[in-house]
DNA sequence: ATAAATATTTAGGCGAATCTAAATAAAGAA
DNA sequence: TTCTTTATTTAGATTCGCCTAAATATTTAT
């Protein structure tokens, strides 16, 4: 018989695709076990399972990768999550901040039809309120241009299309600065000494720190963006 | 350290709130098995754990009961899997006989903010989509006046408030003849021989076995239900 | 009242998911 | 290279939720 995946099974390889995607293509047991929050013995137990349900491949002493089936089991974790999401910011008015502890225990619910009528209801979104794109139905993720702030031209209108850390800490310190996601900014200066920003918002200027400008992604004004909150 | 209830605790204490509301005030371990659709040692060994933490009144051999404690924990999950379900049907478009699977899993999501927040998204709904009454954050459960169609009187105008049975089978089998919460229907005519109703639905007459006038309960039409206690 | 039938609990075991402690492999330093 | 440190795996224990089989309590029937 097939077992459906348990949701520590489904966290795992969540685990191991935000891994293996953003760093190295193989991932560790200590990595995982920090991102996690457990110990290296308990990764190696989960991973032993997950190699022999085919999920990962699996590597003593070198690494796991994800499969086929374990990728395709990750997106549509990750696409849930995104989802729900989107529907705590829009229609429950969550702020964005207050969001992920929430999806990350719907995202485990099992039952397609409500995943896509779900998706139906919020109208096909594409990203989720932190600008994480949502991945398809049938587990194609967009790939977003993703430029730092950091490294955005000056005088130019810019819109914040969203977050490398998505911590509440950070999001609640955006803010307090009234940065949100398809919010126009402006770079007016910047500060070659502690590479500090002086940013205009809504007519209104302000002054960012390098470590905000290192977390925020934008992109050229162009199109307008949902999740205005 | 308070740990927080299982999914399986908070199935059994559902099972047991439903058992010694509808019945006994004190249900058998052997019913119980039948409810959870499990074996009578395992209901055991949940209802001892369950008794351990103050949740369940238990006496060997007797039956159990639920503690204030743990009717308040029913209640609560009793309110989330009505939201939920009001949630599907009137936002996500099901129909009332597939949503009760998915609430069954929705009903056990941690998060007081989500259920709240919930609420009001849905203008604090009074019933589900089945007519059975939606508990308060307080954990009151309004008391429905409830009629069957079986016991009620002919050549009046009477409105459908909800469903005994509310399983699959007979909410589908409802739909085939265009019975729904809130449906106006009329008695024409009781068959004393096999129990049937002739009945008017929006001025067509059907006939409808004794099976159903038993599992469907209706009020006198000018009779707004108030759902005060 | 006693025996038979039935309901309930106890005992012991299993898989999932976790932990700690011990063993072993890999990597880095002298 | 050889030793030491660090990373990783294995071994053994624990809790939860379930099971089967056996023991025991309760109920029913004769």
């Amino acid at each position: 018989m097939i077992r459906k995946t348990s949701p520590s099974e489904e966290n795992y390889l969540k685990a191991i695709f935000h891994s293996t995607t953003v760093q190295n293509p193989l991932v560790s047991t200590t990595v995982l076990a920090t991102e996690m929050q457990t110990k290296p013995s308990s990764v190696t137990d989960m991973i032993q399972r997950l190699s022999e349900k085919s999920l990962v491949n699996y590597t003593k002493y070198k690494g796991v990768s994800l499969s086929a089936a374990g990728r395709d089991s990750a997106l549509k974790t990750i696409r849930k999550h995104r989802l729900w999401e989107v529907f705590l910011v829009d229609h429950l008015h969550f702020s964005w901040d207050a969001v992920h502890d929430i999806a990350e225990q719907l995202e485990h619910i099992h039952s397609e039809a409500l995943t896509e009528h779900l998706d139906i209801f919020l109208g096909h979104p594409k990203t989720d309120p932190h600008g994480d794109p949502i991945p398809t139905k049938e587990g194609a993720v967009a790939v977003l241009s993703k430029t730092l702030l950091e490294h955005a031209p000056l005088h130019i209108p810019l819109i914040c299309m969203g977050v490398e850390d998505s911590s509440a800490a950070f999001l609640q310190f955006l803010d307090k600065f009234h940065i949100g996601l398809g919010v126009v900014i402006e770079i007016l200066e910047k500060e070659v000494f502690d590479g500090s920003l002086l940013i205009s918002i809504a007519g209104k200027q302000q002054r960012i720190s390098k470590q905000i400008a290192q977390n925020l992604y934008i992109n050229i004004k162009e199109t307008p963006c949902t999740h205005s909150k």
